[in-house]
DNA sequence: TGCACGATGAAC
DNA sequence: TTCATCGTGCAC
């Protein structure tokens, strides 16, 4: 399997978010390879989108939001658990796109279902903030075989306080496909 | 230097 | 509905 191209990333980040769906996410992990099929996706748009954490400004956190695309944002959340996100469009634009439940694939053994879980599941901690998925050991590739399935647009979860935002339709998941979050 | 608050998940 | 648990951002 090959890493998606950097251009794949450097797009909208609602269509980064749609397309990301049914992508496999692969780490691999002391010669091991744990993969994941994402299922579900948010996506967050810039600074003055008051749900993401790029609205805060650019902080030691968040500057890898504002970096170029194709690299992986991941952060602590509620003191226990590490979210993985992608980031999108093009360098100095702070977007984007939250991974948050996967179908395991292969060489899960724990829940995935749930950003922070998924992150357990996969190893991902947020010592690899930064990392470029653009190389091998930890990137997203296209799925072995085309596959079709319909999507559903949701509000985000969690982000009650973001006025106006929390309203919008930026949770993306595969339609009844069991390793969505919250029903 | 202190403090309120999460892009969560599990238990009650 | 409550709680575990701690880094981050901002007030003081």
């Amino acid at each position: 399997m090959k890493p998606l191209p950097r251009k794949f990333y450097d797009r909208d980040t609602q269509i980064v978010a749609k397309e990301l769906l049914g992508k496999y996410l692969v780490h691999r992990v002391k010669g091991e390879e744990r993969i994941g099929r994402i299922v579900e996706t948010e996506a967050y748009l810039g600074p003055h989108d008051l749900a993401a954490h790029s609205a805060k400004g650019r902080t030691r956190r968040t500057e890898v939001m504002f970096g170029p695309p194709g690299h992986a944002y991941v952060y602590l959340i509620y003191g226990m658990y590490d979210c993985m996100n992608v980031v999108t469009e093009e360098d100095g634009h702070a977007s984007a796109v939250l991974i948050r439940a996967l179908e395991p694939m292969k060489n899960i053994s724990s829940s995935t279902k749930g950003p922070g879980l998924l992150c357990r599941a996969m190893g991902i901690t947020r010592a690899m903030s930064g990392h470029d998925l653009l190389s091998d050991g930890f990137f997203i590739a296209d799925p072995p075989e085309k596959e079709s399935f319909t999507i559903v647009k949701r509000p985000r979860v969690g982000v009650d306080y973001a006025q106006h935002w929390a309203k919008r339709l930026l949770r993306f998941y595969i339609r009844e496909n069991p390793y969505v979050s919250k029903k």
